[in-house]
RNA sequence: GGAGGCUUAGUGAAGUGGCUAAACACGGCAGACUGUAAAUCUGCUCUCUCCGAGUUCGGUGGUUCGAAUCCAUCAGCCUCCA
């Protein structure tokens, strides 16, 4: 272990810009001093710096909530650091509890594979892939013994888990905690023993679990344990959510440029530094500029937001997408005229009546509207249009033309296509 | 193993024999106003061929003219005792 004084006047600098860097938009270090002298460390050894990252085998879709601690990694990578990143196939026949406890699906190894696959395409918008290590879990956890387990068990107090905040709420208040959902810190915890991981990151509703790995690997005699870097959860696009995809709050990576710059508009405005502090690589000062022209009143935050939305879709989709997006987003939302791509949606020739459709069954069939009687409410309030001819009438009876333009809301369009 | 309790629409939660398709809140959808922001206002929110009708209150069976409401039984969950 190396001191400051130890370090030359340019290791010192070096470790210095690597601090302010690595803290910036971090929710909670833990502890602080132990990743300053990792750090150091690392720059008096040329060591890189492991750093993990677990991620949930279930659900391959990234969206802008994970690219918080996808950016910090990138951060990492850009400093010389090596980033581990876990498939959780095996912590994932668990599921990290929550409460609210289904019984997870096995997933099966080509599931697992190819879910894999898809974070590989995605991670990789963000990550530089010569500095990234994909590891699954099930190859350390699937081989422990049931003595290994004790040992592991062994280790932790039950009093110890029962802190954790989902444990403690659901024990208070007379919910049931299974017994193996105390092995879900357990075995995250475990993948940084196996991996002697430096620095963990998650939100900081991983806190505990990752804290566990700390407590671990110290357990397992690997002296000072890991470093907890929390960062703070992103609220999704209701603003008071954490961002997630069950949620529906989401903006999905791989979403379509006009679906990303069109969710990112309708984002709350409180909510906009945010997402530019950590979810972009907008540089400090002009952030600050940026903050303080909104708070001026120089800058409309439409047009901040505007810009935001733009950065998202270069950053998944390449510039060229990004500015027909914004024009897309112009043309239809600001100006209100047709898109110029409107999704075709299949219309059987069955359905028709001689040549007929009433509106209702029409919005149903077309699956804009799941019900008959939703359809109804949308027709009575003024919600449905048709070539931009509002249908106000619920009896109303429709002679569909090949190309015929359903509008059905503010967001909605689809273009007939007779079959 | 024993005793007690809980289970109502997407969520939370009223409702203890007819006036209950089921209060209320949140969420959701739509309209107005806007910047696809927030706030606010309005309407809708089980299903249907929407006049009217049908199927709901963990499952099943029963009592009753009539049940979400009473009884039995099964299931799931919780607490306490051992």
């Amino acid at each position: 272990m190396v001191t400051w004084d130890q370090l030359t006047k340019e290791q010192q600098g070096e470790v210095d810009r690597q601090w302010h860097i690595v803290r910036r938009g971090t929710a909670q270090i833990v502890p602080e001093e132990a990743l300053k002298q990792k750090i150091m460390n690392a720059v008096h050894t040329g060591q890189p710096l492991k750093v993990k990252l677990g991620l949930d085998p279930s659900a391959p879709d990234i969206h802008i909530g994970h690219t918080v601690v996808l950016q910090k990694l990138r951060q990492f990578q850009e400093l010389g650091h090596e980033v581990q990143l876990i498939i959780g196939d095996f912590t994932g026949r668990i599921g990290d509890p929550t409460g609210k406890s289904e019984t997870r699906k096995q997933l099966t190894e080509e599931d697992v594979k190819r879910n894999a696959e898809t974070y590989q395409k995605q991670l990789y918008k963000i990550l530089e892939p010569g500095k990234t290590k994909f590891y699954y879990n099930s190859s350390w956890l699937g081989e422990l013994k049931f003595d290994d387990v004790l040992k592991l068990a062994g280790k932790v107090t039950v009093a110890r888990l029962l802190e954790r905040d989902d444990f403690a709420k659901r024990y208070a208040g007379n919910l049931p905690i299974h017994l193996h959902e105390f092995f879900y810190p357990l075995m995250q915890a475990y993948d940084s023993v196996s991996l002697h991981t430096d620095i963990e990151l998650g939100g900081t509703d991983q806190t505990f679990n990752i804290l566990m790995g700390r407590t671990l690997q110290g357990a397992y005699e690997m002296n000072d344990g890991q470093v907890a870097m929390l960062m703070p959860l992103l609220e999704g696009l209701d603003g008071v959510q954490k961002m997630s995809k069950s949620l529906g709050n989401y903006i999905g990576i791989d979403e379509s440029p006009n679906e990303i710059y069109g969710k990112t508009m309708s984002i709350p405005d409180n909510l906009m530094l945010k997402y530019f502090e950590l979810t972009t690589s907008i540089g400090n000062d002009e952030l600050r500029e940026l903050e303080q022209g909104l708070q001026a009143g120089t800058v409309h935050p439409r047009d901040a937001k505007m810009r935001l939305a733009k950065e998202y879709v270069r950053m998944f989709h390449g510039a060229g997408a990004a500015d027909e997006a914004e024009q897309h987003f112009i043309a239809v939302f600001q100006k209100r005229t047709l898109p110029d791509e409107i999704e075709a949606a299949l219309l059987q020739s069955e359905e028709l009546e001689d040549g007929a459709i009433s509106m209702v069954k029409l919005l149903v069939t077309l699956g804009l509207q799941v019900s008959n009687g939703e359809a109804r409410r949308s027709i009575e309030q003024g919600a449905v249009r048709i070539n931009e001819q509002k249908i106000t009438d619920i009896h109303a009876l429709i002679v569909p033309q090949n190309g015929d333009i359903v509008q059905i809301g503010k967001r909605k369009f689809v273009k007939l296509e007779l079959v």
